[in-house]
RNA sequence: GGAGACGUAGUUCAGUUGGUUAGAACGCCGGCCUGUCACGCCGGAGGUCGCGAGUUCAAGUCUCGUCGUCUCCGCCA
């Protein structure tokens, strides 16, 4: 027989019964009556019961055995009586009567935390134990998902004619984005590699060197400060890149991708598979975000032009000075309390705004404390506008534009919350197309590229010399998903020519072109196919598909906020000798040294 | 770099207006228990209330500082 094993701890069903087999695993919980013990013996695959007898010569030794060790038993498969059959349990209908015992590793400390039940405990207790801490249920299947995941983007891809590719994890430091991760170099001093803070230039290159369809799931090194969704240190992408395609090309190869992603790792609802396209300007307006979440509708609607004389100041000086009126109907909530409104208006003003008038259409007619200042001519118009019924109730921002979207955005996505509108059962992909290729710098004046300088600008070189730059878009698109940003992509520009018109225009030379992008500057220049890509972060993606709201659930070993490795112990100090061969001297802020 | 919330037993939490010896559940230790499956019952141990100052006759509770954790802003082409 085996040393450790027969079957595994979720393998055993009714038509094994009698079998004689051996079972390894961790004490998950001990029911000890004692006359008889009933052992839950878990590994990965499941839970076993094992009953243990008191003529058993292990039985006072199974007794003191704590939560978490390692056994093995072996013994007989029975059918459990009618009445003891547990419905709950895949191998409830049997149970191993203990033949034989061994302890293989106890545990010596009591527990941190509990492994059995999934209780709130300190996250810097979790990342100290994380070996613990992965056994339990919820983090098992959370990894074993980012597998799933992995595997599966993997055989959606191979299938579609992708190829994965390996590219550097030592590179050379880019001149702009994020802060890199810096690695010294021995044979060159006082000179550094760079983690990549993207395949970006490399997954170009191989579009260059004519492979026409890439992928890889790509480690991304960016050294900047963590969010909830935002690990400190390293992330993956689904990394593509394809060529001779266009936008829309790319669009269909994604939304493939993803759809099987969530239709097969996930129960959750797809509203479109094909995914609706916003202009981002669009988005603005209508979310004022470039990452709205469309499971809810409640556009902000402009509604400027009917208040410009309006007796309510507020609303027509805007209205004449250039700023805006922007209207959320809140569909059915015109029947909420007075408490409602207040906390709606508290929290506008939280987020800087300088009020949130509203009005509630109730009792065949429009209540509030701004109704006295509108005309009737204007609540016509507004509801017309709006769509307003009886029973709505319509939040009003004014102000400049800018500001009075991203306020009235924040509004309405705390609106969808209050009123509860965002089904978690449901995915809602789109597109955000149709960025503007260049921004004016509100500080300084000067006109700079708004993403990536490397997209084709729309209209190509006709556009870059014919129209105001800043009414220029770029074929440069974000994917969105529940109001979270997946991934940016572009289609690329392949043209030397083009690009320096792109950064001239953004006011840099073709010596600073040659001199930071070398290596695609000089590609460009011996046959480039037309290309684009795009990377949606897995990590993102999994969060998404686990109902997790941490992306530190999804990964095994992750960093904790302040960028550390509570279990490794990193990042640490390093010996001399070693600093010595990489000619580095430290110098300590003066409050470390 | 900035802001907010939180910090009480191994863990999750309660702790009144500042007032006697800081409680409960789970876990741990000991005892009882032959059909449980979150087994049950009895008993016990376990606390510098994050740390340091201050106010007060009296501080877990109020004030200030500090440290830690999480979240957000900055940052993330």
């Amino acid at each position: 027989m085996h040393p450790y094993r027969t079957h595994t701890c979720g393998d055993l069903r009714r038509t094994d019964a009698d079998k004689q087999v051996k079972l390894s695993g961790w004490v998950h919980r001990k029911r000890d009556h004692g006359g008889v013990i009933f052992v839950d013996l878990r590994d990965h695959y499941g839970i076993t019961q094992i009953v243990v007898n008191p003529d058993s010569p292990f039985f006072k030794e199974v007794e003191t055995l704590r939560n978490e060790s390692v056994i093995t038993f072996t013994g007989q498969v029975v059918l459990r009586t009618q009445d003891t059959i547990n419905p709950n349990m895949v191998t409830g209908e049997i149970e191993v009567v203990a033949q034989d015992f061994l302890l293989e590793s106890s545990v010596e400390e009591s527990l941190p935390f509990t492994v059995n039940q999934e209780l709130d405990c300190p996250e810097e207790t979790r990342l100290s134990y994380r070996f613990l801490d992965l056994r339990r249920e919820r983090m098992h299947k959370n990894i074993l998902l980012r597998s799933k995941t992995t595997a599966l983007v993997r055989q959606h891809l191979c299938d579609r004619g992708f190829i994965e590719y390996h590219t550097p994890i030592l590179t050379s430091s880019s001149p702009e984005g994020a802060r890199d991760y810096l690695v010294p170099s021995r044979l060159y001093p006082g000179q550094f590699y760079a983690l990549p803070q993207a395949p970006q230039q490399f997954k170009q290159l191989l579009m260059v060197s004519g492979f026409d369809k890439y992928f890889q799931i790509a480690p991304c090194f960016r050294d900047e400060d963590s969010r909830a969704d935002r690990s400190p240190g390293e992330f993956y992408q689904i990394d593509m890149e394809m060529s001779f395609i266009t936008q829309d090309d790319l669009f269909v190869e994604l939304e493939g991708l993803m759809v099987r992603i969530f239709r097969e790792l996930s129960s959750k609802h797809i509203v479109a598979e094909t995914f609706p396209r916003i202009a981002f300007r669009d988005a603005m307006e209508w979310y004022g975000t470039d990452k709205p979440d469309i499971r809810y509708e409640m556009k902000m609607v402009d509604c400027t032009d009917i208040f410009t004389d309006c007796e309510l100041k507020v609303f027509s000086s805007q209205a004449q000075s250039g700023g805006v009126v922007k209207v959320i109907n809140a569909k059915g909530a015109a029947d909420r309390p007075r408490k409602f409104f207040d906390e709606m208006e508290r929290y506008a003003r939280s987020e800087g705004a300088k009020g949130l008038a509203w009005v509630a259409l109730r009792d065949g007619d429009m209540k509030g404390p701004i109704v006295k200042f509108m005309s009737d001519a204007e609540k016509k118009a507004l509801c017309e506008r709006v769509g307003a019924v009886e029973g709505d109730a319509l939040f009003f921002g004014a102000g400049k534009r800018q500001e009075t979207n991203e306020l009235m955005g924040k509004v309405r996505q705390a609106l969808a919350r209050q009123l509860d509108l965002v089904d978690r059962n449901v995915v809602a992909f789109c597109w955000i197309v149709d960025f503007p290729m260049f921004e004016r710098n509100p500080d300084t004046g000067q006109i700079e590229f708004s993403h990536n300088p490397f997209s084709m600008p729309q209209g190509g070189m006709e556009a870059l010399q014919t129209m105001d730059p800043l009414d220029i878009l770029a074929y440069q698109y974000d994917i969105v998903c529940n109001g979270i940003e997946l991934s940016s992509g572009a289609i690329r520009n392949h043209r030397p020519d083009i690009m320096l018109k792109a950064f001239d225009i953004a006011g840099y030379s073709e010596s600073v072109v040659k001199s930071k992008f070398p290596a695609l500057w000089k590609a460009f220049h011996y046959g480039a196919p037309p290309h684009g890509g795009i990377a949606p972060g897995l990590d993102r993606i999994i969060m998404l598909l686990a109902d997790e709201p941490n992306i530190r659930e999804i990964i095994a070993f992750p960093l904790n906020q302040r960028a550390q490795d509570l279990l490794m112990g990193a990042p640490n100090q390093v010996d001399l000798r070693q600093l010595e061969e990489l000619h580095i001297d430290v110098v300590l802020p003066p409050e470390n040294a």
